[in-house]
DNA sequence: CCTTGAGTTGAAGCTCACTTCAACTTGCAG
DNA sequence: CTGCAAGTTGAAGTGAGCTTCAACTCAAGG
C-alpha cells in the first residue's frame, strides 16, 4: 500500500517508542526522509536497522557502538545481504563471547559460590585467593572479562 | 592478621570501588560495623556477597531485585552453605534464561539478519511479518523475553 | 607527637537511554 | 472543509548506578 513507513507504523512494527526512535535518529543510527509536511518517513529497510539495534543494545552494547558498526553499513543504497552478513560475522563473535562469560559466571556460581566456600573456608578457589596470594584475585576474577 | 576488612580492603579484593561498596550499602545489599572512630570493617562474607551482587548485576539483574533476594539470607548469622545453595539455585535458573535467550538471539542473527532477508524479501520470517500478517511480530518477535 | 594515607558524610554531578511536556502542524476520513 | 489522531520541535525530566567534591576525622608508621 505505502512503501515508506511512518513512525508510528515503524513503532508498531519494531517494538520500540516514537521517542525512542527519535532519539536514535539524533544519534544518527536510523535514518529518514520526509514528506512536505516535515513529517519523518522510513524505508523499509529500517526495520531491520532497528532490529539489529535493538538486539545489540539488549546485550549491552552502547548505542554509541552500534553506531560505529552500522557506519560501516552504505550511506546512499539499501543494504545488500552481503552488507548485513559482514556485518552480523562481526558482531556474532561480540555474542559469542559474551555467551561464554555467561556461562563462565554461571559455572563459577555453582561450583564455587553456590557450595558456601567463601564463608566454609572448605573451597580451593577460596583460600588460594584469600589466605595463600595477598594480591590474589579471589572473587574478582569471576569478573574479569575477554 | 586482621580478619574485619577495611572498606579499602574490601574494594581491593573485590574489584568494586569504595564508593560502590558505600552506595551498595546504602541500598542495603551490605552491610558492615563501626570501629569507634566510626569507619567500616566488613566481615569476610562480604567478599561472597559482593561478588554474588556483581555477577547478577552483570546479568542484568537490577540492584533491588538483588537486594529483596539478598534479604531471603539469615540476617543475624554468617550464611551456610544450604543458604547460599538455596539463593544460588534460583539464580542459576535466572542465567540459564538469559543465557538461552542470547543463544537465539546469536541464532536469529546468523539465519535471519544475517542472510538479508529483510531487506531482499526472501525470508520466510520476514515475508511472515511484513506481508502477510498485519499484527505480526517480525523483527519483535525476536526481542520478546520470557 | 606528627604526618600522611585512608576513611567519613551529604549533596551534587554524571552517563546512558530514554520519556515527557508544551505548543504547535500535518494528514486523512467523513 | 472540518475534526482529530498522529506528527513536529527543543528543553527538561527520569531512573539506575555510580562518581566526585569539600570539609573533615581516623589510624598507624617513623
Amino acid at each position: 500500500m505505502h512503501d515508506l513507513l511512518t513512525i508510528g507504523e515503524l513503532s508498531a512494527r519494531s517494538g520500540v517508542a516514537p521517542s525512542a526512535l527519535r532519539y536514535y535518529e539524533r544519534l544518527g543510527l536510523i535514518s529518514s526522509t520526509r514528506t512536505g509536511g516535515n513529517q519523518r518517513r522510513y524505508e523499509r529497510s529500517m526495520l531491520r536497522r532497528v532490529a539489529f539495534i535493538r538486539v545489540s543494545a539488549q546485550v549491552g552494547v552502547p548505542l554509541e557502538e552500534i553506531g560505529a558498526a552500522l557506519a560501516d553499513l552504505p550511506a546512499g543504497r539499501t543494504p545488500t545481504r552481503t552488507d548485513w552478513t559482514r556485518l552480523s560475522r562481526a558482531w556474532r563473535s561480540r555474542l559469542d563471547e559474551q555467551i561464554a562469560l555467561m556461562e563462565r559466571l554461571r559455572d563459577r556460581l555453582d561450583g564455587c559460590i553456590g557450595c558456601g566456600c567463601l564463608s566454609l573456608k572448605t573451597c580451593g578457589l577460596y583460600n588460594h585467593g584469600d589466605e595463600l596470594a595477598e594480591q590474589g584475585p579471589g572473587p574478582v576474577r569471576l569478573m574479569r572479562r575477554g
